[in-house]
DNA sequence: ACCGTGACCTACC
DNA sequence: AGGTAGGCCACGG
């Protein structure tokens, strides 16, 4: 191999990214999920901010697709409303069923999924 | 090539 | 109990 030597294998070990994209798309409905679980789960540990960089990078990629909604920091807050624009994320998150706390968070003792 | 930023988390004071 | 600081990896200028 003389190349580059990106080996694709498309084992379980691949990109970061699509790494995350996976475990997102995987996310069930009525389930929110935190990045740093995410992050852990695919062994970067610490580096929960990629996991949100990478829905970053999804948002403006074609991955949009992804319900990256389903996924909020440890306080179950939406942080990722900001990019979202508004209520939009709670709207969809309510319409999956999930219920929201007087401070408007999400209950994850009721609604946290681990991948 | 270096520095700064980022949808975070954990630990210590 | 709350607040502050540092750490982590990757990308952009």
């Amino acid at each position: 191999m003389t190349k580059t030597g990106k080996l694709p294998e498309s084992n379980d070990e691949g990109d970061f990214f699509e790494r995350v994209y996976d475990v997102v798309a995987r996310i069930p409905e009525g389930r929110v999920t935190t990045y740093g679980a995410i992050a852990r789960h695919l062994g970067t540990g610490g580096s929960a901010r990629l996991v949100g960089w990478a829905l970053n990078k999804t948002l403006a990629g074609d991955k949009s697709m992804l319900p990256c909604h389903r996924v909020v920091n440890r306080k179950g807050e939406l942080t990722g409303s900001t990019w979202f624009g508004g209520d939009i994320m709670e709207q969809m998150l309510r319409s999956e069923g999930i219920t929201f706390d007087e401070l408007g968070r999400v209950d994850m003792s009721a609604h946290y999924w681990e991948p």
